[in-house]
DNA sequence: GATAGTACTTACCTAAAGGAAAGCGCTTAC
DNA sequence: GTAAGCGCTTTCCTTTAGGTAAGTACTATC
């Protein structure tokens, strides 16, 4: 644990990291397409019905919203509830273990900023430099 | 800052956090397709040329490892350095900038882990609940 | 001067993600 | 009984990421 952070680090690039780069490449898997992320946190913001949601996120068409939300379940992000109302109401709502995503979607967030940043700044140097 | 986040943490889904949706969205943007990360820990690994490159990463061709070059290149993963021997080297390598993505692959590493050990685990748990 | 290597570019093709539109089974309301 | 709403599913189409194969400009070597 401990030690593949500094190989990591220091060397990267060998076995330890390999995997390390297979569990990146899941997790932008998980993440990863136009709707998961507007999704997720649709539903960070309060558990919604199918309609709700799909008015939330303008432009999701009803195909993919049904796919990512099974998807999400499937990975445990969202929960489906059924209320035996008549006639029957889905609740989506998000789960506690979608909580964990919150640190890392916040790290994410402040290095793309930074990166941002960055890229303006020295495309501001150098405007064109072929 | 800081108000962002205890926003993100309690409430979400509001104004602050369709920001940093926005940064996440350009994170995975940045990172995301099939050979990026690949090519960006192939040069942590030291730096390298072109067909050394295209070696390392079993399968990619010529098309797509020059589109993903210029690609780091402008978001300033990698620098390209030409040497002017005859014929000319050209040698890519990591620059300084991406150090800081290692932060955030870290993190990502870690959590994609402890996701897969949890859905694993539930899946175990209860094979086939339909 | 023919061959081979480096660092690409160009043209074409395929597969997968995603979008548009319609339908379906259920219900209540008019 | 017909219309309308909900939660989808199905069909078909478009877009795009990526793959294949070939070619180009340069040089060095035989």
């Amino acid at each position: 644990m401990e030690s593949m952070i500094k190989d990591c680090e220091l060397v990267l690039g060998k076995e330890e990291c390999a995997g390390s780069m297979k569990n990146v490449l899941d997790a932008l898997y998980v993440l990863g397409g136009k709707w998961k992320l507007p999704l997720i946190l649709s539903l960070i913001d309060g558990p919604k019905r199918f309609n709700e949601i799909q008015h939330d996120l303008k432009g999701i068409s009803p195909k993919i919203l049904a796919n990512e939300l099974k998807n999400l379940e499937l990975n445990e992000f969202v929960e489906r509830k059924v209320y035996a109302t008549t006639p029957v109401t889905i609740i989506y709502e998000e789960t506690e273990h979608s909580a964990t995503l919150r640190k890392v979607l916040y790290e994410l967030s402040t290095w793309a900023e930074q990166h941002r940043e960055k890229i303006r700044s020295s495309m501001k140097e150098k405007p064109k430099q072929t």
